[in-house]
DNA sequence: TGTACATCAGTGAACGCGCGTTCACTGATGTAC
DNA sequence: TGTACATCAGTGAACGCGCGTTCACTGATGTAC
């Protein structure tokens, strides 16, 4: 018999554990039996901590908006600079897509489904806050005036979003081939002529 | 006994309903009877014209290909200017996206799952194909002196890609609140000042 | 410090639903004469 | 122009696999005395 542990810890691992399945996997290619065999326990187990499939995913999905919400925080207490908070976003963005922490690719494989309802509208709530979270960013540039004043602040942000998302979809297309760092610190420069004052 | 139909052109129709329905709900919320319905066929009737349900998804990806490829020979073809065929490109995909008719988010929905390595390398390829034409785009640009030369003509394609991607799934959750066609208008002007040359 | 008991995480067999797929049959369509 | 026949798209019942989920049981862990 595996290691017993306290429901509590087993959770956090089995949901760490769900959202790197969902990462490689979606969550079409996301089942049960994967999830507990990367935990070392049998499928019936899982449902000692989860209520089903859905509840896992839910988890999970708090755990990657927790990594990315928590992503924008740290670039934001970093400096006091916002373009360069943004540009250490966007390299430690990078840096998670390269590990295969979570991904943006995610998002979109889940925002679909049409009967989990719930599932669709947590997805959409994290992406819009995640957008939310950068337009703030893109709002403290303009008023320190290193951003341009006459941008809608809301459509840098999302664009900012269009410079992670493409990008992960190609690191999981095309692996280790695709060299991420290189590709955001080049599209990092357009995107600062594209916004910065000047 | 709903009207008969000869085999090809069945296909064409089942093949486009397909991608109606993949647009819609992803490739996990996509199913055989929901299909057959959609084109007032029984279920069975299907695989009169398909070996299985993989065949259809491969088939709608082939139409949505054709859409998307045709829309960048379109742009191409109606005017020798580079940036204004870029920027005639993104408006139709807008349109396009908002007609519902075939969404970069069916890439990403559709990118994921392990097990069906043929739909998932089909889809890499219709994505890399896309960056690769517009990256044709930029280059001619940049040989006719509208677009910088000191910028790497495939990072360009994509950004010019992410410009469209996060403006799908925002479309996709936010439906009719989310004005495409003012976000679309908005981002060009960023994207123009990060690329066009002065 | 040791023993008895309660709790609860992990197990494995079995169940059942959804859904893709098969198959024998039907009857409409178009072609040969 | 009409009739006979072959073809083939559409039907509906049934099948079976995959997979999420349930449940009675086990045995490890930690607590009470």
């Amino acid at each position: 018999m595996t290691q017993k542990m306290n429901t509590e810890a087993r959770r956090e691992q089995i949901a760490g554990a769900a959202l790197k399945l969902l990462a490689e996997r979606g969550s079409e290619g996301f089942n049960i039996a994967d999830l507990a065999e990367s935990v070392g326990l049998v499928p019936s187990a899982i449902y000692r901590h989860f209520e089903g499939r859905e509840d896992v995913l839910d988890a999970a999905l708090d755990v990657f908006r927790d990594r990315v919400y928590g992503l924008v925080e740290a670039a934001r207490n970093e400096t006091q600079d916002p373009l360069q908070a943004l540009e250490l976003l966007l390299t430690r963005h990078a840096r998670l897509i390269e590990s295969g922490g979570a991904v943006p690719h995610i998002m979109a494989s889940m925002s679909a489904p049409e009967g989990h309802a719930a599932r669709r509208a947590k997805t959409e709530r994290i992406f819009a806050g995640y957008v939310a979270r950068v337009e703030e960013l893109v709002r403290d540039g303009q008023e320190s005036g290193q951003v341009r004043s006459d941008i809608n602040a809301a459509t840098v942000a999302v664009l900012f979003a269009g410079m992670i998302q493409p990008a992960a979809l190609l690191r999981h297309a095309e692996g280790e081939r695709f060299d991420i760092t290189a590709h955001v610190a080049r599209v990092w420069e357009l995107f600062r002529r594209a916004v910065a004052r000047d």
